[in-house]
DNA sequence: CACTGCATATCGCAT
DNA sequence: ATGCGATGTGCAGTG
């Protein structure tokens, strides 16, 4: 015998009125929500598109106001809504479509023309995800052993503010030269080259005295380390874990 | 009376053994797996982290080799596998857990403490989506009409190539000086300052003479506007649609 | 296989 | 709210 709710309340088939109903309620009661169903999209917002009838599997999410519509394949939704929608479910065409709609800013509504089962999740999850590996977790070990990435480094300051931006690290060489110290956790990129040069540039401008700018990443291709060079940048190699 | 494979199929708390079966049968039809359950993760790769018990939706899509596991917020999974996952169900402690490993050159595996609902979706989808108001149409609407970015410009080329990158729209103005434009469809930010900037500095370099630049996105912040005076750069406004 | 740059990027943090 | 930069970014296109 059970006072409480259900974890797990199951429908295959519905018919549009008792879905619509337990949608509801499930949002109300903030309740992990999906839906196998036969469904178009309208996404209209930041860009706009939608998608001919398919067979995909919605995730609604109310606790974040996320809506997600999962295709067959891929990493990524068809259509989504990421944060803070405002969900509406309404009947259209004397009962035969369910249209769910998340609205923000955007807009997206997936209309269902069939349901095969909807879910209601009663889940509870009090975990949070430790990830090892950060690009903040190099900053400290660098501001611990100065050393990783050269010998000699003082003053190191973490995070420090400049009027064009904050520097991972900003330190001393031993000749008294300042240093930015930009970190990556992944491979060096053109783009990281351009991020360390605009911060050197910057510098030079506002302080009137050379800086060195040394770009510490776990790996740098030969064709990476030319550029640097032409822009009179280093690399230091520094893995993320 | 069906000759075919049924749409869905939904095991309610079934036991490991079966489970483990149809998981693997649903992998072998690249079949759309959705589990309801109370588990834990263990990611190895790029970065390292795992996490506690909870409840999560964990979604199989074999066709691409992506594993997603839900939690109760957000746009993204809590842990993931993007695409072209091997995937490998064993039983452990005397059939207390199920584990789901989905390997590629990293490692994520998900342990079932305990599963709500198993659900095999045979689903098709034929569409695509086609999505409007992408940074592409900017372009080709910039090459059909100049004037959307300045009066006078000539000798357009799309996409041209330097040694240094490729140019979103090249083009010389009126006074026969040459302009790199590059397009956003966002709000003008200050990585596309750097990126800018660095390609008026490595043309400069290669050709030396001087090129204007000018930034075309659908709005700028009188904070951007300032910095890309600073660097000598212009604004144009063009939204995406 | 690596390199490049877009994305409805998302997300968290600081101002 | 806006700015800013990291992300296990994902992803498509190209060579």
């Amino acid at each position: 015998m059970t006072f409480g709710v259900d974890k797990i309340t199951t429908l295959n088939n519905p018919d549009n009125l008792k879905a619509a109903n337990t949608i509801l309620n499930g949002i109300e009661a903030n309740n992990l929500i999906t839906i196998h169903t036969l469904c178009t999209t309208d996404y209209s917002g930041r860009a706009e598109g939608g998608i001919d009838e398919g067979e995909r599997v919605v995730m609604i999410k109310p606790k974040s106001g996320t809506f997600l519509v999962h295709g067959e394949e891929g990493y990524k939704p068809i259509n989504w809504q990421p944060s803070d929608a405002e969900f509406s479910v309404t009947l259209t065409n004397d009962d035969d479509n369910l249209n769910i709609t998340a609205e923000t800013k955007e807009n997206l509504t997936v209309t269902c023309k069939t349901i095969y089962q909807l879910t209601v999740f009663n889940n509870t999850d009090n975990a949070t995800l430790e990830l090892v590996g950060t690009e903040e977790e190099m900053h400290n070990r660098i501001m611990n052993d100065p050393t990783l990435v050269e010998k000699g480094l003082s003053k190191l300051q973490h995070e420090k503010e400049f009027d064009f931006g904050r520097v991972d690290v900003f330190a001393y060489d031993e000749t008294d030269t300042p240093v930015i110290i930009e970190v990556k956790r992944r491979p060096a990129t053109r783009d990281h080259i351009y991020q360390l040069y605009t911060y050197i540039m910057d510098y030079e401008n506002e302080f009137g005295e050379n800086v060195r700018g040394i770009l510490v990443a776990p790996s740098c291709t030969d064709y990476i380390l030319e550029i640097l060079h032409d822009y009179d940048l280093e690399f230091s190699k520094l893995e993320p874990v």
